[in-house]
DNA sequence: GTGGTCTAGACCACT
DNA sequence: GTGGTCTAGACCACC
């Protein structure tokens, strides 16, 4: 995996781990990767991968069995799909309406890259 | 001036000018405020201005005439808007498109929320 | 280490960064001192430094891996040999060319220098 | 006139003087432009001519008729050759070929590029 | 332990 | 008055 140079790697992997899960490849109630294996897999030290689940752990999007590992909570898809769209809705998308205005760009432009998109 | 603490302030000094230019409220070929003068009114360090204006100087858009202060660019509001769009287009936005995909979020939502800002 | 009031310190920690990769006492690849211990060691302070090591990764020498240090680029040796060479070809020579014009000496003259030069 | 930024201007225009009295173009005895004719051609500010007026004048290649303007030295020609000549020989030459050394450009190459530039 | 940012203050060269 | 460099020291995030 790669990673951006702007934005702290155990935030990357905690998004990393909240797109598995709202794309169910790690399904509610389910194990998730150990600590180690993770940090193998993406290459990170085990040190990163420890941050990332504990940040998860705090929201309640997974918690631990001792000895066992840790475990998507069971409604851990709906409370991120909820807790996303409204940081999308309410920041992003505002946030990109004064951009589109700074940069004379038009919704209509912003379409026609949409659409283009979907073809390929 | 406020300053998020999600960015360096240097970066957002940066975003400052480039915005005080993008507006005309900073013209092409004029002097800037001088490094300790903006340091006062934004209370800043001075050093950290000056980063933020080797930053710029080194994107071109701005440059020192020695002993006398920083210049804008000729074409610096063009560069900045050229380059801005292109970040945009083709790096935000398809970001942005991802996003709307994972969390299912039609084009069609958006476009009312677009709407409904322009009417308020 | 001792600097030349000529140029800015920070400059010449470059130019000593530079040195050691070409005669390969900092390796491709390989971790280069911390800012701090660079800093002790050559007497100035670690602020200085890093002015020199951000110089360097800007220019694709070296490169930050994050909590664990800089490290030498895959082909910085070959990089800076080829710029270096480039400037001196290019810029130096010209220029030295025109001195010896005019001061009025001939290549013989300096060939004469150069191979009393490398007889001592 | 193009200042380069790597020099103080001062010094650029200390350095143009002494080329147009090596190259006789200001001639030994004789008059030179005045400090504000000469700030006018070279677009740059009085004071700025005027340094490089008091720096000559310190090494003796000048000096000032109170009231008529500066004039060129009898034997200024020859003082600067003299310790121009020096320097380059006994400075810039071996510090030319210690870059040489490092840069591992052998001396043929130099002659070949010399050959070349006379030709052109 | 690693870098990265920021401050306060100093000193200097240049225009 | 303008930038440019440097120091000393602090605090923080990250690995």
């Amino acid at each position: 995996m790669e990673f951006s140079n702007e934005k702290p790697i155990y935030l990357q992997i905690v998004e990393f781990a909240m797109n598995r899960i709202i794309l169910s490849e790690w399904k509610n109630e389910q194990k998730i990767p150990s600590v180690r294996d993770l940090a193998v897999s993406l290459e990170v030290n085990a040190n990163t991968v420890m941050r990332a689940y504990d940040h998860l752990q705090q929201q309640e999007i997974i918690f631990n069995k001792r000895g066992l590992g840790f475990f998507v909570h069971q409604d851990a898809r709906t409370t991120i799909l909820k807790a996303k769209k409204i940081q999308f809705l309410e920041e992003e998308l505002p946030l990109m309406f004064r951009t589109l205005d700074l940069l004379d760009i038009s919704i209509d432009e912003v379409n026609t890259y949409y659409n283009n998109q979907q073809k390929s």
